[in-house]
DNA sequence: CATGAATGAGTGTTCATTCAT
DNA sequence: AATGAATGAACACTCATTCAT
């Protein structure tokens, strides 16, 4: 039964090994003997179920994207209540999944990557994901506005940018994998507070 | 003389196209030959000038990078005046060369690509350039703030987030080619704004 | 089936391949294609045998070797009867074995060619054929010569000196190609002849 | 006036360089650029004087070969006096320029080596020096044997067999070269006596 | 399904040779 | 004469892909 359940895994396990492969190396530098050394299986294994390098290469995007943008439902529906409760969705929705993945935060790594080889995949995220997303938050934030529960600001036009310090952290512990660990944690709240309240002295004073 | 003048610039053109071959494939995938096309010499010549492959990425990054490192000096001068003295000189430092700058653009997408192949370049670019202007920068903010002209704020703690919008633009662009284009001076002056400020409504009220 | 055995005999024909490819052009200027196509294989499946050039030139070397080193067995276990028996065995085991055989002669000329290559190979040889087989040869002319059978004379201190007739021959008939055919067993003979007795004049007369 | 002697001696000291470093690593492994490099030369230069790596090899032997050739006027105007002064005079002949003098030694390693690129060389060499000097030999030991001052003996229809001892040192040094050292003198003189004299126990008998 | 031997197109690198200066 | 930049044909080695078992 135990071999039995393996045959089952086989894919699940190759595009593991895949996954491990291809965003230390990136696709081109990657040898699909690593791979299937790493899975435990040979070199033709990975052509019964997989028809390329590509395709594993695909397949393997798609199959750690898939959770990601399940998640998205959670957002989409959000009222905008307080602007701290809105930021704080979205910044934990990001922190979560770019910052703190490691999974999700290669396989940026790896998409920013193969921006020309694979375009398709780039705009399958783009269209299903970032839009939709983006959309949600920038409507939030009007409608907070009309509220009056925050000003009416230019960075309201650039809803993105409300995810750039999770995006930025994200790169700077991909690339500098030896500077100081920062804590995700604080990192998020300094960012909701800095969001909600700048720089300015406190009015009070 | 035109002749003579050629053979002066060879390396420079080889070293250009190296930059278009690589920055549009990453280093595996791209192929010598088409370098040597690109610059419009043989395969052999670029043995001429550069060793192997990887010298040839390498010292390509670095001629790059130089520019930027250079002009540092500017950032690293400046006094605490005002806040938005302050934030502007660093956001515009960044905009202009990141996400302005189509070269250091590709080029910061090339390192992420090859942290583990070329680790050194990472971290002689960690330490002469980041760490300096990192620190300079939350030097500047705690004076500010000693001054009482900016609040104690938790991201004091994470000057890099300053710099996370022209970064998450910069990623923006090369991952979303074909996403709306955006007004990258109207980008900063909202970041600047939101910083400045925060969401919350005007003051006055 | 008889692709089956064709798989297994792989490894031997390529080796067999790169012995002559090697011992006609010397180990830089033989082509991997060749041998390829000599073993009637393609270039990649020699990589899968082997895993560089020079190792197949040292598996190559080694293979060749090895039974001329069995040999050496016989040799060893020779009793010091007579002088002619003794000269007589010597001479026949070098005559055989390089004089006779043309792949030990050209093995020779390969491991002339690339002393400085691999050192290793010839250090191997030195140590586990040749130093045992020397020392054999002195200890018996010393054991003739202690039962009054042969005269102490100087040469005793040269044994290699006595295999100088075969070891000429093979260097005379690898380099001039042309020459006259030279008829091994004479050859032999006279230098058994010619070492027992020396060139003087019938004592009795 | 040193400058202009120089130039003089160009081809000289690129012939030398040549030498060196055929000798060390054999025809197809020698690069121009390491022979102009010991030369003090640039690679250009080289075909100044020379046509081609071919030429420059050839050129090489023949310049190396002349002065040994030379010296066979002296061997071939021999007079056939005793045994051991015609023997010990194509001893010292083969001694001197084989086992004693490097370069000659080198040569042959190189003739050996590149038999079949080169073989009018080796023809060139076979016709004009050894096939006259064995032909002396061979004359100078049958009129000794007819004069009755050597044996009829199988040994004089293969004189180059009385060159095998010096040729067999050679190669010796040339394989072995962390092997012990022998004295050249003592080797040549055992030699000569175990050729006068045989290995026969003292006259005694 | 799984294997792994075999393939062959492709790529980085070398090096003899040329030639404008 | 001498240079050295440039060439381009070769060559060792790699690796995605195939296929008989």
């Amino acid at each position: 039964m135990s071999v039995q359940r393996r045959k089952t895994e086989r894919p699940g396990e190759i595009l593991e090994a895949a996954f491990e492969e291809f965003s230390q190396k990136g696709f081109a530098a990657t040898r699909l003997d690593d791979v299937a050394a790493r899975a435990d299986v040979t070199k033709g294994t990975i052509y019964v179920y997989f028809s390329s390098k590509e395709e594993l290469f695909e397949t393997m995007v798609r199959q750690l994207m898939a959770p990601v943008v399940d998640k998205t439902g959670d957002l989409l529906s959000i009222e905008a209540e307080t602007p701290e409760q809105v930021i704080r969705a979205f910044l934990s929705f990001v922190y979560d999944n770019l910052a703190r993945e490691r999974r999700t935060r290669e396989l940026i790594r790896l998409l920013l990557l193969e921006t020309d080889r694979f375009p398709i995949l780039i705009e399958e995220h783009y269209e299903t994901f970032i839009v939709p997303v983006m959309g949600k938050l920038r409507a939030l934030l009007l409608e907070l506005q009309a509220k009056g529960k925050i000003r009416s600001l230019p960075a309201l036009d650039f809803p993105e940018l409300f995810l750039g310090p999770a995006m930025s952290l994200t790169i700077w512990r991909l690339m500098f994998r030896k500077a100081p660990e920062i804590d995700t944690d604080a990192h998020m709240e300094g960012v909701l507070d800095l969001f909600l309240n700048g720089l300015q002295p406190s009015v009070m004073t």
